[in-house]
DNA sequence: GATGAATGAGACTTCATTCAT
DNA sequence: CATGAATGAAGTCTCATTCAT
């Protein structure tokens, strides 16, 4: 490996280091209560040098909202593999149920995120966490028009609608156990389509 | 009215008018992002003398709080006139529905509370913020119990669920219609039942 | 003196103290080379006081412009009090001359803050300090006119003028002989008109 | 050319680049209002390539002061080439009348510099900043010795001091136009001398 | 010589909370 | 009881300067 490209690689990775500590300290104390300094720590970073990668700490936020996306996009990406689209949404409830714990301990990611940044008087970052969701509504939607069904916009909102309860519920009650029952729920409901 | 009974209802009104501003304002700009002094300001009250009423900004939160349980005291007291359990669920999600304009500008105030509180490290509100969700679980499944219907229980969660994740997504999404097109949906489930 | 005036007395004096600090320490060390920390302790008040009084720190730098106004019309309202105008010019060139040291350390307070807003991008500020020069500038062309001389404005402009271009080069070059020398020929130079 | 004389070449328009830079860039924000990068940026060089040139931000503003000193000998050059010293100084006049949309936008390059120079603590660069003033003096006294004028060196202040006068005036306006009048009663001035 | 990256001191500002009257 | 004023801790952000390659 080249200096230069070794020079490169060590910034990007320093960069990737923050973006991943903002995904998931934003993610655990929520926006207004995560400081710079939180994140730099951990992402073992002195506070200045976080500037050096990140002008405002509003693009903190933005780098860990297109850090959900990214996840979001594997997870997908992932089920895709599946031959029949019923699977792959059960495969993404699934999903859902195997983070109960952090469910009930943080909520989902980018829903929290929606909602703390919703309150803001200037829907400068509020529309992005928008964007994440409807990514997921998208291709939740296009799930079920692969499979025939009628009105697949209108499933897709229930279904993350759904998801989007049961985890604030989850959070609010601190009960994992808010996952496991609903998702059963919308096992059944889907093969019932 | 004597003096002291006419000072003690003055300063029961400005208690009443801080709780009620609290409850406005932390639902319109959440909980981080309020400041005592937009409350005291928005309650028409000199910052200096919220402390007299409120020790902390917590106990504010607290207020806000009772003051959401109070709303859905009054709402369900109100529903509970009617003859038919499902005819009151009916006319719960009917209330939800009216809301939408709200809630799509700012999500549901008791959800959006519980998230923000449920990102603090040290658990003293988030327990409260629960509480009112749980108590509008617990009239929930009252109605499905009146009713016979199986696993009460789990169907309250599924109708409050549902609420929680209709309102966030109508405010993610910006977009009222959510609840119109979920609203309608819970009816037809609920006569499905 | 009632407990309530006393209170305002009291605030009202430390705007007032906050007010002379910075128009004493912004004169000395220019707006950008002056922190709010540096102004708070010239007028013995904690910084995060200051903000109780001044929303921001060009709101100080205003404050300043208005102190230096007042002590202008001070001068001017004194000078007033003589009858023939010319002699009222001559008192002006005498306080100047007599301001010499203070003149030779810093410069005109006037000039040298209009000369750092004038650096400014956005023009908020630049404009009240060029206020403050033409409020100079409007009394000495009323003396002019006074006189029955012609183009008093340009006289005006000329006399002023002058006293801007000799502070700065007393200042520049730490020699206060310039203030007496210069002066010196603005005096024979009114007689002359 | 040989491989060492052309790197030491394309070294030395570097720092050129820089210092035209600086000079250009600090008379149009001043010197607390510029940043390294500032520079760096308009002379099209890395940031922390500059230090190799310059060891701090003062050896900046020193070689902007250079920059200043080499226009004005570069005009006074020019000027001397008139037989006429008397023509000569109506030259320099006409010359900062041509400049008056940069003097009435920036201020006087040098004048501005001492002004901000003059409020630093440390009497470090405020006396070079003189210098250059005190050059453009001597220049001028020599052309009214020449004319055997009594007093050249008060007449020199008097001239240089209309100058900066003028020029902190239509700055502080934000108006050409002083330039011109000023400019105007100058040059009658002179020739009545 | 050249340069992207790193660093830390310090600036401005906000705000919950307390105080003095 | 009431309230303008006071306080200090903490947060975001900037930037001259240095470092490692």
């Amino acid at each position: 490996m080249t200096n230069s490209a070794n020079r490169q690689t060590r910034a990007s990775q320093k960069r990737q280091r923050l973006t991943a500590a903002a995904a998931r300290v934003l993610h655990e104390q929520g926006v207004e209560r995560t400081t710079l300094a939180d994140i730099a720590r951990e992402a073992d970073v002195p506070v200045g040098n976080v500037y050096y990668y990140f002008k405002t700490k509003d693009e903190l936020v933005r780098a860990a909202l297109t850090e959900h996306t990214a996840h979001l996009d594997e997870l997908t990406g992932a089920l895709d593999e599946l031959p029949d689209p019923r699977d792959r949404l059960k495969g993404l409830i699934a999903a859902w149920v195997a983070g109960r714990e952090t469910a009930a301990r943080r909520g989902c990611p980018t829903g929290t995120l929606a909602v703390e940044l919703g309150k803001r008087a200037d829907g400068t970052l509020d529309a992005e966490a928008g964007a994440v969701i409807r990514r997921l509504l998208d291709w939740t939607a296009a799930q079920f028009r692969t499979l025939n069904l009628p009105a697949p916009d209108d499933l897709a909102l229930t279904l993350v609608s759904a998801y989007q309860g049961m985890s604030l519920l989850a959070n609010a009650l601190r009960d994992p156990t808010v996952m496991t029952r609903e998702g059963d729920r919308l096992l059944h409901w889907l093969d019932s389509l």
